[in-house]
DNA sequence: ACAGTAACCTGTTTGC
DNA sequence: TGCAAACAGGTTACTG
């Protein structure tokens, strides 16, 4: 479900409940997620204050008073702002307590996670290696075309390894590539850096974009008060397999690239 | 350092 | 209609 617009909607959507509150209380109903949730949490969060809710990558950072609670989530994963007494669905695992309301964990598949750090989340294992924020200053056109040189592979890989940019999912890295005339398969080795400079720019754009529209929904993600995102609409080519290409009429393509299907359109694409 | 694959899960869609 | 296979927005871990 969720790549970096869709995590920072629900960012922006949650924060304004969070910040300055009192946790009263963890429920846990399945703590078998992407790792076990620590069954210490229940007694350690009750009584810390959240102070900011944070982002880094596509995981959210809630910092308490004694640490931060990292969350993620994963492929299906969606967070929602509800009256506390409210019953839970089959899939919500989580429920973080406030006085009269509750953040709730819903994650079908439970690719998604909670853990906790006392430390900086930036040296955290999971957060330590990452690449730079893609609406940040640090991604640019020189950094990527740096990171392209040695790799022989499709460019699709590149902008989506996490050691490279983060935040670019299979939806956007489909999007940005069509934006950008580049074909998803081509050699990273093999592009100008000029085209890495435009190409840049439109993973930019293509994620300003979608977070203004409150993110992409397909399927099952929400805001944090149930609304879906609106960027579906704008989505050129991913999920268009067979549907004329918004700018030559031609077919769309798909192809496996990488284990994820990848959508473009030959013609425009080179 | 890089590339490719399997794995973690459940729900929905597709194909025979 | 029914059942099984394929597929889904992410990421790590392992292999070569």
């Amino acid at each position: 479900m969720p790549e970096l617009p869709e995590v920072e909607t629900t960012r922006r959507g949650i924060a304004p409940h969070l910040e300055g509150r009192t946790i009263k209380g963890l429920v846990v109903r399945q703590p078998r997620l992407r790792w076990p949730i620590v069954p210490a949490l229940k007694r350690s969060l009750p009584g810390q204050k959240i102070h900011a809710v944070e982002r880094r990558a596509k995981y959210l950072l809630l910092r308490l008073d004694k640490g931060t609670l990292i969350l993620h989530l994963g492929m299906s994963g969606s967070l929602r702002i509800l009256p506390a007494d409210t019953p839970p669905n089959p899939h919500d695992h989580v429920d973080l307590l406030f006085d009269g309301q509750c953040l709730r964990l819903r994650d079908p598949r439970r690719f998604g996670a909670v853990l906790w750090t006392r430390s900086d989340p930036a040296k955290h294992k999971l957060i330590h290696h990452l690449g730079p924020e893609p609406l940040g200053n640090d991604f640019d056109a020189d950094h990527l075309y740096q990171k392209s040189r040695r790799r022989q592979g499709a460019v699709k890989n590149l902008i989506m390894d996490g050691k490279v940019v983060v935040g670019v999912g299979n939806i956007y890295a489909s999007e940005a590539l069509f934006r950008a005339g580049i074909h998803p398969a081509r050699a990273c080795n093999r592009i100008s850096q000029a085209r890495y400079q435009r190409l840049t720019e439109e993973i930019k754009a293509v994620l300003s974009e979608a977070i203004e529209q409150g993110g992409t929904t397909l399927r099952d993600f929400q805001q944090e008060d149930g609304r879906p995102g609106y960027f579906a609409q704008q989505l050129q080519v991913y999920g268009q397999e067979g549907e004329p290409c918004p700018s030559c009429g031609k077919g769309i393509q798909k192809k496996i690239i990488g284990q994820r299907s990848g959508y473009y359109c030959s013609h425009c694409q080179r």
